[in-house]
DNA sequence: GAACCTCACTTCACTATCGAAGTGAGAGTC
DNA sequence: GACTCTCACTTCGATAGTGAAGTGAGGTTC
């Protein structure tokens, strides 16, 4: 047992985990965000004006994840909730200022990031991780 | 911004998740067990009378998730904790043969993924992620 | 127009994690 | 012998996720 090899998903979650303690550390600092409430101002930046079930969608989590971090996001200052003009109960989420502000400071903290983690894998190394990772994030096993 | 290969953790964090639950649901339904336990079963059966510090260490977790851990563990008979002959206070660890069992049970569920896993990758892209995931888990920025 | 259906969201109980603070028994110091 | 120190573990209050069940206003059907 435990070959090494027939762990993919222990390895994947061990340096998924290892590296968001890192990057949450970083950020919490830079910005006052986790790297959870991160993804979710990078997705209203990329597309501002959707929806909870969008964002949720956007970031693979279940819409009661999303219930929580918008609470928390929208506590904070970060972002508004306001009402879809067509569709009915859905919630629409925007950036406040303080939201655009928390992920301008994120941004160097993200670049630095990733700089250290190219020169860990080397240039080829760090393409082939993220194009693994991004064929196992939208598997469908 | 939102380049993808700016966001290797986003990523590394959604396929992380995303293999986490269909690997959850698998193991729950095989051995009754989430990822994190299973870890835990692993780890036992390979380094049995470990104590909970050097489960921690192992799993790379902080030590009061590992106390919860155990405790759900425990609580549902697949490991068992006595005392260290000679360190003062340290727990030390054992699986039972019902933690054996769903360890067993486990096991063709973990084949099956990592096969999965293979053929979605390719052999060598398979074998390039684990290096990559390996080396990142270890990573001391 | 009353009953039903839809569906985005919320709530609840659970697992999992962190960090910081607390506990407590043995070890060391004087 | 009393005091302090050490250190493995526990507890506490967060964040973050799941799935299942609940809510409620708008639309549909007859």
């Amino acid at each position: 047992m435990a070959e090494p090899d027939q762990r993919l998903y222990f390895l994947l979650q061990r340096a998924a985990h290892r590296l968001r303690t890192d990057a949450d550390r970083r950020c919490l600092e830079a910005a006052g965000v986790t790297t959870a409430q991160l993804g979710a101002l990078f997705a209203l930046h990329d597309r501002p004006g959707i929806t909870q079930q969008e964002l949720a969608r956007t970031l693979g989590s279940g819409e009661s994840a999303i219930t929580s971090l918008v609470a928390r996001l929208t506590k904070a200052g970060l972002i508004t909730k306001g009402t879809h003009p067509a569709q009915h109960r859905a919630v629409v989420l925007g950036l406040t200022s303080a939201g655009r502000d928390s992920l301008a400071a994120a941004r160097p903290q993200i670049d630095r990031f990733n700089t250290e983690a190219r020169a860990l894998l080397g240039e080829e190394g760090f393409d082939e991780a993220v194009e693994a990772l991004r064929r196992l994030a939208l598997w469908e096993p």
